[in-house]
DNA sequence: CGTGTGGTTGAACAATGTCAAGCTCTGTGG
DNA sequence: CCACAGAGCTTGACATTGTTCAACCACACG
């Protein structure tokens, strides 16, 4: 189930915008009633994906863009030898397909960790977007300048931090992404794979265990069956030395 | 002349964007007329900044937002302790401080490598820009959405790519980038120090300086006086197993 | 002439990668 | 119910890559 639409369905259930679950959080911005009626007419659909399909594929020329629902993914590039490096992890209020909308091809993949609802919208509709709804396209704009500033951090961590440092930044950010997207009830649990810690971090797996490892001796986090546990997330991020995540309400379409 | 307002002066003459000698560069789109009047009176001046000057500061609140007439910069970020990643080059063509107008606050830093020359935007105005604007509203989110694809590959690079094929590509990468910004007149001396190559790609000085003499030892590049010459574009992109920069008309302000 | 910036070099050392093996689950088919 | 296979985690030994330290050199500039 790695690649084409193996895993990708459409659900008979279309949750109504109107009764969207993630504008009640408190870290996204309200619509207005006009902004509201156009997005509803902009999602045209919706997919339910499974953990360990593949969303989006490289080089791909795609007639959608989507935003997350529900569940957790991650985007990536491949070298043509397989190193795979991953970039970012996609959560509920996530954009995701915009550069392939506006420059025609997708130039990385994203993967499921986790099941995945989908909700679906024309790229067709993006040129009546800019057009009557200036509040929705300043909204994409700080969607694409915001992504921008994540990867800069990103960037900063792989070249600058050392293994352990970055590995705390990590775990410190997923985590506070995943507490503002409003997922997982309250427990800590990060549904990923040490090889993914990796991957993300530019490490080898075997170096990766090892730092962890020294995390978990310091009871900053501890990793569980299949997945890491945060216990002691201000431990992470200090450890890390990072600002954390900008606070605010943050538009999402 | 490391930060402040040091080394940076209005001009006398201003460039009218009429005659944008960007413009006339096979990889700049065109205007409409409507488009062209609008971003002329967008401009409210321009700006000239000594090499070694700091035009952005992280943390900075700034009401501008500018593109890069002339000269080339670079944009990054430091660490507490003084550790630095350069994020990206600027060159002609590109737009600045689009982050920072968007979320109130810069979260990056950006110095002149040599004599730069700006055109200022008022921020102010970005809201009639998306207002009145469509197409140039469109304009500024492909703007955000190329940087992250930018920021994708040198993320891949640091994260996976061994020393030589990151110097590779970097080198690659500027060249390219300052051909189609119509840089160097056909010279392909590239203003940058060594530092500036091991704080990009996230290696040591030293580590740097004997990876590029093994470039050097295949007759890819070669390192002058006080920069660093291209001698083989097309080896270095291949070493490094890149794809090059996308082709065709981009969108400038 | 100094002085500073940027480049070069070798040696010792630390960080990280690779290899190889084994362990613990979990799911599957007999 | 058991045997087996696969995925993911763990560990130690060793190889490689990259860093740090400490020089020294060349050139530009005042």
């Amino acid at each position: 189930m790695a690649s084409g639409t193996v895993g990708i369905q459409q659900t008979r259930w279309r949750t109504p915008c109107q009764q969207c679950p993630l504008r009640s959080l408190p870290d996204f911005r309200d619509f207005t009633p006009k902004e509201l009626d156009f997005v509803s007419q902009f999602k045209s659909g919706e997919l339910s994906i499974e953990r360990g399909a593949t969303i989006l594929v490289e080089g791909m020329h795609s007639a959608h863009l989507f935003t997350v629902l529900s569940g957790w993914a991650f985007r990536y590039k491949l070298l043509p030898d397989g190193r795979r490096q991953i970039m970012n992890y996609v959560l509920p209020g996530d954009l995701i397909g915009l550069q392939g909308s506006l420059m025609g091809e997708m130039d990385h993949s994203i993967e499921a960790l986790t099941t995945v609802t989908l909700c679906v919208f024309e790229r067709s509709k993006l040129e009546r977007l800019f057009e009557r709804h200036a509040s929705l396209a300043y909204d994409l704009t700080w969607i694409a300048a915001h992504e921008e500033r994540i990867l800069d951090e990103h960037l900063l961590s792989i070249g600058r931090r050392t293994a352990l440092e970055r590995t705390a930044y990590l775990l410190s950010f997923i985590h506070q992404r995943a507490h503002l997207a409003g997922v997982n009830g309250g427990r800590r649990v990060l549904p990923i794979t040490q090889q993914h810690v990796a991957d993300t971090l530019g490490l080898s797996l075997v170096h990766t265990n090892k730092t962890l490892r020294k995390l978990a001796e310091r009871n900053l986090m501890r990793w569980q069956d299949k997945g890491c546990e945060i216990l002691d997330a201000d431990g992470l991020q200090m450890l890390a030395g990072w600002e954390g995540l900008q606070r605010g309400p943050r538009p999402f379409i």
